[in-house]
DNA sequence: TTGTAAGCGTTATCAA
DNA sequence: TTGATAACGCTTACAA
């Protein structure tokens, strides 16, 4: 390892001069700052990070926990993070907590103890924990009084899916609501309710999770229960593949008989035969504004609680009727 | 933040002590043990791994890069390789490389100035720069001999793609290759070729990437230019989807008139309809093996180079025709 | 404009 | 069994 000691041989002068050259602080001859300069060039010096931590009490890395990185909308909200920190020079620590507040806790610790500079979390909305590392957090995809938060317009996405649904001719609709505990899973339910509600048609509630492994029991119990489901408005796109494919493998025919509206517009969505129709998440830019949103926080010291909705969208694929059909 | 001296302070000792009951190094009495162990808890003191990893340029820090996130077969790697680390006390840092030798060098100048101690590398076999950093690599689904590597049997895979269509009776194949410049792409195509060749059937072979935005591309192109296709080796996963998902526009029955089978065994097949014929590589345990195979390597300090191949298996569903059929 | 030296939070050596 | 202290690589007063 190359350290300062030995550019400062290499330029035949002190470390505070290479310091200043290395952080364009204080006053340096020309001629000194060529010749450190050359001495690092020659010998590939790069300050040790490490070393700087210690002294700042700073660092260049952020803490990312996501609740399963396994679950396919989570890369693209990580993939918007990372690019927008990588370009300004910060790094990502990364964790999977799976809802865990042990696991969590361990994380932050980890975080503390590497002088992680501000945490991106879109894990539980449990944050009393978050609270004792005294340094920025920024809510992702999830919601919290207390914190600044860049999530997308649950309350349209849960209106749109239902109100597409009932546009297109669905009279017996069966609302699929995600955890009960996630803040954005309860208000994107609550808006479709509420047009439903507002609404003659039929209509019936299943609780659900977000994840794969539940997604086709979920999808079997649907059908038993309710064999005469014309619309199906799922808690995300991983329920709705799974309601897409348990209809088909009953004969239905999509959408004519059975129409299915996703969430989130996981890339597969368009991969699926028929596509699925699903309401988008901007997930790469909630990720990318995430990051933004806590840079801004780490250069103005005051606390910021900026809370930051991003407009949803309804992409009209395979598993809607078309509205002229009507 | 609570440093040693406020715990030695706090148990009327000096941070040399504390040191030693930290670190159960060298002799310390019972009762002062005791007694710093009750400030150590009192004052919630945790150890600074920055001043650590500057004294003994050591971390708990593992880096981890990955082509893209994004890509689903991905995740499931990074958390083999996460829940392993973790449960070993090490963290990750994570990056996307796009396999862009650029970001590589940034990567690798990161990791090096945070006292990284490992590394994961899931990304292009241009190994150069890796070899500069002088810490312990573990290639990932990727194989180069100057490395040791944990991969799955792609000569199995290969020849068992083929052989399973060949087997359940597709006369006219066509043989999706995925990039050239990757050796693990490359040599599952090869062995699917030796089967191939070694048959009497009619085959053809298309070239494609691994990426989801080429693949309805590469499907229309393929029915397009071999519409008598009735089996499909898909590069991966994602690939077999889009000619899956092109093959049902076209009115294709299967896999009564078409086989597909994909590679990887990502998530989302099973939710396909119908449900995707694929070759099983162990995605978690593969990571995990690499996290192990690392954590061994940073154990002993003799360097090791075991390439360690994992079975790869075939998950019969329902774009492949039951045996008896044939 | 430059250099000396103290300090960031640890660990390890050495002396007591 | 314990405590002073130098060292890790860097930054920043302060002195020159």
């Amino acid at each position: 390892m190359v350290t300062i000691k030995q550019v400062a041989e290499e330029a035949g002068v002190s470390v505070a001069t290479v310091s200043r050259v290395l952080n364009s602080n204080g006053y340096v001859h020309e001629e000194t700052r060529k010749a450190v300069e050359k001495a690092i060039e020659k010998l590939h010096y790069r300050p040790n990070e490490i070393a700087r931590s210690l002294y700042h009490h700073t660092s260049k890395l952020i803490g990312l926990v996501v609740p399963d990185i396994t679950n396919p909308f989570f890369p693209e909200l990580a993939r918007g993070v990372e690019d927008y920190l990588q370009q300004e020079g910060y790094h990502l620590m990364i964790g999977n907590s799976d809802e865990n507040v042990e696991k969590e806790v361990q994380y932050i610790e980890a975080f503390r103890q590497h002088n992680v500079m501000g945490v991106i979390s879109s894990t539980s909305e449990e944050t009393a924990e978050w609270t004792k590392l005294n340094i920025p957090v920024v809510l992702l995809d999830r919601v919290q009084n207390d914190f600044p938060s860049v999530y997308a317009d649950q309350e349209a996405g849960g209106q749109m899916a239902a109100n597409i649904l009932l546009e297109r001719g669905s009279r017996n609709i069966t609302l699929l609501r995600g955890p009960i505990h996630l803040r954005i899973a309860q208000e994107r339910f609550l808006a479709a309710l509420h047009v439903l509600g507002k609404s003659d048609v039929h209509f019936q509630v299943m609780n659900t999770s977000f994840s794969l492994h539940d997604a086709s029991s979920t999808a079997k119990q649907l059908f038993d229960q309710y064999p005469n489901t014309d619309g199906v408005i799922a808690a995300n796109d991983i329920v709705a593949s799974a309601v897409l494919r348990e209809a088909l493998l009953r004969g239905k025919n999509i959408p004519e008989e059975l129409q299915i509206i996703g969430y989130d517009d996981i890339p597969v969505c368009e991969l699926l035969y028929p596509a699925l129709s699903t309401i988008h998440q901007p997930a790469y830019e909630m990720g990318k504004e995430a990051a933004k949103l806590l840079m801004k926080s780490l250069k103005q010291s005051k606390k910021i609680n900026e809370q930051m909705m991003l407009p949803v969208s309804f992409v009209e694929r395979e598993t809607t009727r078309k509205v002229e059909k009507v």
